[in-house]
DNA sequence: TAGTTATATGAACATATACTCATATTATCA
DNA sequence: TGATAATATGAGTATATGTTCATATAACTA
């Protein structure tokens, strides 16, 4: 036998394999929609572009709030935008993570 | 007009209709997955149930951490266990959400 | 009952997070 | 250019989170 190692990847039979950069990916994406808030502005996207103001208002929410929470998603990705004038419209930018909110809150609403 | 009023319950045309119940177990699912830890124990408990040590041993953590993240775990419903003696196997107890997590590895592992 | 094994738990600590407040930046317009 | 509107940003703060360490609990066994 070996002496004990500790390989880089962990390989399951019906797990998926978790290498680091992996997991990293998947913490991090779980995270952006692990606060209510992000939830909430990330939900509301799914009805179209919106600007900052237009989501801190509909959702009653402080425009940095807001303005902090956006960079958070647009760092990783999760929503792009579009400039008019001075007005930044926000949009979702990543279909297969509105989609797994989606599940989780069709999920949930059943409750 | 009304009054400026904050209904409860925010419904877009779109997005699923989110209450405030709703909105909390929606976030507290993603925050179980938010953490490498509880990713890595449910991903292993993916290939059967496993005893607390088992999974320590395996996943290289400590006792009282594969403990403690069990117990979050086991508080939202999202694993169960069976007891053998002073053994504890543990298993996943929620479909719906494994199959959250399995989506995001099998997209997140494709980087 | 005493000892052993497996697991749970609470306190303490370091770090991460989300918000507010004040201010900076950017683009537009008179 | 100066004023205004929309948004971004940094500092500060309160709270949440994940880990370790030490110890408690629970079940089994001699």
């Amino acid at each position: 036998m070996n002496e004990e190692q500790k390989p880089e990847e962990l390989l399951n039979e019906e797990g998926q394999d978790l290498d680091e950069e992996t997991l990293f990916i998947v913490s991090q994406t779980f995270k952006a929609l692990s606060d209510p808030t992000r939830i909430r502005i990330l939900n509301y996207l799914c009805t179209g572009e919106h600007a900052v103001n237009d989501i801190a208002e509909t959702l009653n929410l402080s425009q940095s709030s807001v303005s902090h929470q956006l960079r958070f998603l647009k760092n990783l990705r999760l929503v792009k935008y579009r400039r008019s004038g001075t007005t930044l419209y926000y949009s979702e930018n990543d279909y297969h993570v509105i989609n797994l909110l989606k599940q989780a809150i069709e999920h949930a609403s059943h409750h």
